[in-house]
DNA sequence: TTGATATTGCAACAGAGTTGCATTAAATTT
DNA sequence: AAATTTAATGCAACTCTGTTGCAATATCAA
């Protein structure tokens, strides 16, 4: 279940979140791909992908979905919990590398935490 | 610049939040309010009670919008940061009375955080 | 009670994401 | 290398959340 076939359109997706680790959103994918393929596929291959445990998805401040490669994401599949940083002033979204204290509650059992960092990325600090 | 007039609509929703710190999606408070009244109506009268301060909203796991009224928002504009919790079995959001410690970043100015825990409430931990 | 204007309802719209189905193209078999 | 199987794609139509413009209505102050 997943990725079965090598197709042109799933490569080109692949050569995306393979250059960087920045997110990319959906929207944002299919503009970027807008006469390579339809918008359909993409919504496709991003599943698929995922459903492999190669890419993972999360949701943006304005509700949007969002996919990104992540160190974890490269074994088996992804299931840790890490924060995505989302700069207020250029839109990038990327991927942090440190680990989230989720706290423990009481009467309630916590599984997993999306976590959204929000403000200013280190290009537009200045 | 937000609720002037204390309508009739304006009050049903406001009893809604008072009654308790759950949250509410849009989509759901808009089924409740079939036929009482017109769901631009709804998405106007949060959008004011958010401008007041008197409700926050955020974002849910499938990117439906959700407001709720929590303690800190009583008092002027809300601006902490507190995480939500969302019950993975019967659906239910609440806010959480704790405080999220928000990571310090190098080369990154973090301003707000959006938090959300998944797992099972303390109905659905049986 | 009257008048100014904030608020509402309605209908039409915009945009993200989904679905069904016929067509195309990988990968496997012969 | 051709035939076969079926995964993957394109397309069109659709669902659903959220928005907008405008005329009609209701609130509140004078």
């Amino acid at each position: 279940m997943g990725i079965k076939r090598k197709t042109k359109s799933v490569q080109q997706i692949l050569a995306v979140f393979e250059k960087s680790h920045e997110a990319v959103s959906v929207v944002d994918l299919i503009g970027r791909l807008e006469g390579e393929m339809n918008k359909t596929t993409v919504y496709r291959i991003l599943e698929r992908l995922e459903g492999d445990g190669i890419i993972h998805s999360f949701t943006g401040t304005n509700g949007y979905k969002w996919y990104a490669k992540c160190r974890s994401c490269t074994e088996h599949h992804h299931d840790d919990v890490h924060p995505h940083f989302e700069c207020k002033n250029c839109g990038k979204v990327e991927c942090l590398d440190i680990d989230i204290v989720i706290p423990k509650l009481n009467n309630r059992h916590v599984e997993s935490a999306d976590v959204l960092l929000i403000g200013q990325c280190a290009d537009c600090m200045i």
